[in-house]
DNA sequence: CATAATCCGAGCAGCATGCTAAGATTTCCT
DNA sequence: AGGAAATCTTAGCATGCTGCTCGGATTATG
């Protein structure tokens, strides 16, 4: 029940890009930098978000990425299926081109895989790099140590 | 964002065991015919399901698998703990032994695993294997086909 | 004592992950 | 014009995890 690094990282470059969204393109070193993020893995995400239409790039020096649209419009749910494909914690309810059961498939797992999915779609879905941001800026947040449990 | 067989058989087999709640043990070759699934495998993750206390084993002739304690305390999130480790979208925020973020972590990103994280096991913590029972017996649930999107 | 079952551990092919490396291309700035 | 800064593209690769299979040891029943 994990996320690879792709969402991890994509994530915070996205954010990074959020926070500066507005002003000129920023260059991905400077986001790997920021990020603590290897420059060339980042390159790579950072191509699949260009893919899914959530950033552009813009080539040549003085060049970089910016953000496809507001903060606001974009939410970690387009972010996460972007990078990690379909929300779907088993292949038989994905998101999308859901696996048909086998015939000996109990379907009554399948409803709890439903409702898994649906309930990380839930929490995805309603946050927007613009509510990051918003959190970022009032502090709402606890950092460098321990979540509460 | 997956599931591993792991949790997806091993719930099957825990819900299969259920059904059979009050006989006499279930021979995992019964549990596996049922289910679909290879027998070896099966051993392995019965095996940390008996570790975790979820089951007790009869061995000799005429024994099998018994769940440990009632279907209605036992719920999906036991399963899927015993079987996939503790939930954690990502290593920082693991329910047990959450790791230190390194100094560059932006926490930002980390509040929203965390709420992730709480998504999924708000939703399988909710769900006894008596409900999936009862589910089952009701038919109140659609199968042999799609799932409603 | 044969049979049915749990237990245990080794092994292994295939795949995804998380990178690194090397270059081709485009554009800006001086 | 030309160099520098950046995006883009493709290939490759080590490592570890997954999803099994296999063989056997142990234990209980009848």
């Amino acid at each position: 029940m994990r996320l690879s690094t792709r969402g991890h990282y994509g994530l915070k470059a996205m954010f990074d890009l959020a926070q500066n969204y507005g002003s000129s393109p920023i260059p991905l070193k400077a986001v790997a930098q920021r990020q603590n993020l290897s420059e060339h893995y980042l390159e790579q995400l950072i191509a699949m978000l260009r893919k899914a239409g959530l950033v552009n790039g813009v080539r040549g020096a003085q060049g970089g990425y910016v953000l496809a649209r507001e903060p606001s419009k974009i939410n970690v749910g387009d972010v996460i299926r972007a990078l990690e494909g379909p929300i779907a914690p088993v292949y038989c309810v994905s998101e999308e081109n859901p696996g048909a059961c086998d015939e000996a498939d109990n379907c009554i797992t399948r409803t709890v895989w439903a409702r898994v999915r649906d309930g990380i779609a839930a929490v995805m879905d309603a946050i927007s790099l613009a509510d990051l941001c918003r959190e970022a800026e009032e502090g709402s947040y606890i950092c460098k140590g321990k979540l509460p449990e």
